[in-house]
DNA sequence: GACACTCATAACTATCTGGTTATGAGAAAA
DNA sequence: TTTTCTCATAACCAGATAGTTATGAGTGTC
């Protein structure tokens, strides 16, 4: 529930399986580790594997039910990530804002 | 100038030494490798290796002047980031409106 | 021209990582 | 109970990667 940092999510979503497997349980909704593994080129352990991370990420949940494990998106997961892209645009628009007061001036 | 895939973008800021160096671009704008050295915790060489990378995914510009490089941050490069993010929660979103949907039909 | 400075590249190394196969644990089915 | 099914973990391997030192290329300075 508490914020993950957006290290452990750039890190998570850099490998192109785990982002594939992350977008569709966003896309697809609530989905088994077999049914990911079909469609997914890789073996189960490897999805296995991937979802562990995505989940110690915060971006997934999983969901135990007799012998199958159920794992869905966490919404909330990316907004550290909105929160840094927002953070950075922020600085380089301060700075735009900087650079028109300095034109401004010289204008004057 | 043309935008860059999200899987370059997530790859070259999974690394906290290359996401360090372009947030100080962010905040404190165009900077000589000499300087964003200083303050980086590792050699000049790995500075230079980080900055090839991060130029690759369109995340800086490089400028020379005489005999040092400046580097900046470009602003548009997280726009993909953005847009991947925005959809990642447009799915979910619409999967809760099924949800919703669903919800009041089985009210009536 | 000789020297100093700034950065990029080369070559190398240790560690990380994403994949594999083999196997074990737990739950349903027979 | 035995078997089957589903998933997670263990053990291992090959390639990627992030760092290092050494050096070269290009530019200003003396």
């Amino acid at each position: 529930m508490t914020d993950v940092s957006p290290d452990l999510l750039f890190k998570a979503l850099a490998d192109p399986s785990r982002r594939a497997l992350f977008e569709r349980l966003c896309m697809d909704g609530e989905q088994t580790v077999g049914a990911l593994t079909a469609g997914a080129g890789i073996s189960q352990p490897a999805v296995s594997k991937h979802l562990g991370l995505l989940k110690q990420a915060g971006l997934v949940l999983d969901r135990h039910e007799g012998r199958q494990t159920h794992y869905s998106a966490q919404q909330r997961a990316l907004a550290p990530l909105v929160d840094w892209t927002g953070r950075m645009n922020r600085f380089w628009e301060a700075r735009f804002d900087d650079l028109e007061d300095l034109l401004k001036r010289m204008d004057q």
